[in-house]
DNA sequence: TACAACTCGGGTAATTCGGGTT
DNA sequence: CTTGTCCGAATTACCCGAGTTG
């Protein structure tokens, strides 16, 4: 096929030059971990950690069968708070 | 109750008339993303997304060959509701 | 057509859940 | 009140080879 040139894209939603869009970068994804990395982490045992999600303690994500996951920089967070004392 | 009398319908055009159908700038079609994209919004291995849909817990498209494809509206759905705790 | 990356399916080990108890 | 442990049941993770995707 032979494209002429359009005489010009009549693009209604083109306000004015944006970044060419790159192709598709991922942004970056939270990184998640178990309970029982969480557990080591604090040393205690992982069902201290889920007791912590029902209680408000630690949010985290849960798969839709009931396991959860949480953010790594939450769990970063709550280990800094429990191990700082100024 | 009686209701007294509507001042003035507020519609001043004809009311025949639907709203004038933007030209055509939103291809609706829908985001689809894979298993492993889901599983690592979920923290989980691949394999086990595809049990979720297998299960119910999660509508996703098939190719003809048998791999799955998510919408994001879904997936996002059911990573707010997992996640929900504000 | 060939290629790299990904997914599927089956099977087995490890983890997690939930309730109840200490 | 919080945590650790025991149990059974459920869910998930990793192994392989083969097929699909783009």
């Amino acid at each position: 096929m032979h494209t002429p040139e359009p005489p010009a894209p009549p693009l209604s939603t083109n306000p004015s030059r944006l970044a060419p869009l790159p192709p598709h970068t991922d942004p970056p994804l939270p990184e998640l971990v178990t309970p029982g990395e969480v557990a080591a982490l604090f040393g205690v045992d992982a069902k201290t950690v889920t007791r912590w999600v029902l209680r408000g303690k630690l949010p985290g994500v849960r798969t839709p069968s009931g396991h959860h996951r949480f953010l790594r920089t939450d769990v970063d967070r709550l280990l800094r708070q429990a191990g700082a004392t100024p």
